[in-house]
DNA sequence: CAACAAATTTCGGTATACCAAAATTTTGAC
DNA sequence: GTCAAAATTTTGGTATACCGAAATTTGTTG
């Protein structure tokens, strides 16, 4: 984990943080605060917030401090149209230019979630399913398309993340990545895009599904003091 | 222009040198120099990098000069292909979504071209150009699709430009694009992405043919210094 | 003259200092 | 007690200082 350069570092340690609700969407991300929390100096943390605002995690505001993003059903819908034509795209494309060994391994990566799914915990599929897409971005032997690709996950890996422990199911989280190897496997780039417009389909629903959910909670709460992890009493 | 942040206005003027040629492919950019000459300090400098650098225009080596980005011909087309992707997409969506105003627009852009074409340069023509996809993505009405479309686009822009004053006649710039509304005009989604297909497969083309040549050239002066505009003398 | 090694310079990465704009708190008037 | 205005603190933006790693130059040796 060293050879990440140290900007890199903390963009990884605060976008855990964000991703596992420890930062909760409308926090302030206060750059001293910050750094000393996590014994560097305020460069290298400025550099990590900006790396997180591009994968847009964060939001920066001009002259005030940036805060965690708090994606709208609007956008996380554009997100996840977004999503469904790059993945659909590195699928056909993969489905041209994959070698057997990279289906192999997407297909090694179906089998381990199938095998662990009852005794691993949600967080840790969702880990596996993250590389299964990123190894399908892979395939299609396209950096950029894997870029932008790899750049849509994380800003919905929250979300996703949401969803997946809400509607966790073997036929789901299995069954649609059979469909997508197995396509791919066939070479049939129709059909992976049909598989891959299925399972976004189906996730598309449950993001909006949580996220209502959450925005519902967020404004019955709405005046609480964003920087802080418990609520202060008024006195 | 003085309502943007610094940083963003440093990174525009880089940006203008990189598109326009004056900071070739595999010139170094050395933080103290380029501060020094543009009257700022390293730190907003520094960030300019790095936006330039996720637009793909400047590549970062860790612990190195970053460096102008010299695209290689695959890199051209595998961004081709995601531009592609992203701007048929943009399109079926503009035709859902689109208001009357935002297609009238599309098309006064359009008109403007033809008016101009014999009189402006081709820098201008480009610009143009520019603001047309861009309009176009704006019509989809999907802000993070905009987003990496104008990514893209930029990454693209040098190719693109250094193959539009080479391929420069009227029916190319003209009709396809007149081909794009008329699509958007009839709501019409295949024939939009048809439109759009056409028009950057030529593109493409287009690109390539520029690159093979310029890749060509700079292989013969190979070994020339890369941070000076003129190579000196060896003693 | 060539080649390798040591000294020097250059340069990116990080920390720190300073400033102006925002936000917050305090204070004073009504 | 309330509200507004002023003083204070907080915070992001920028400049500068410092460090260690790379690159370059210089010097020495065969």
């Amino acid at each position: 984990m060293a050879d990440q350069t140290l900007p890199a570092q903390i963009a990884n340690q605060l976008r855990r943080d964000i991703l596992r609700g420890v930062l909760r969407p409308g926090m302030s991300i206060k750059e001293r605060d910050n750094a000393d929390k996590m014994g560097v100096s305020r460069t290298p943390l400025r550099e990590a917030i900006r790396i997180l605002a591009t994968e847009g995690l964060i939001e920066l505001r001009p002259a005030r401090s940036p805060i965690v993003s708090i994606p709208s059903i609007k956008q996380i819908a554009d997100e996840v149209e977004v999503l469904l034509a790059v993945e659909k795209l590195s699928g056909e494309l993969a489905c041209e230019r994959a070698t057997d060994a990279e289906v192999d391994a997407l297909a090694e990566i179906v089998q381990t979630m199938s095998d662990k799914f009852d005794t691993i915990d949600a967080v840790e599929m969702f880990e596996i399913d993250m590389s299964f897409h990123a190894a399908l971005a892979q395939a299609a032997h396209n950096e950029p398309l894997a870029e932008i690709h790899g750049t849509f996950l994380s800003r919905l890996w929250r979300s996703r993340f949401l969803a997946a422990i809400q509607r966790r199911n073997r036929e789901r989280v299995v069954d649609h990545h059979t469909h997508i190897v197995d396509a791919l496997r066939d070479r049939d780039a129709v059909a992976i895009r049909a598989a891959i417009g299925v399972h976004l389909d189906h996730l598309a629903e449950d993001i909006i599904d949580v996220i209502t959910q959450e925005i519902a909670e967020a404004s019955a709460d709405a005046d609480r003091k964003d920087d802080h992890e418990t609520t202060p009493l008024r006195t």
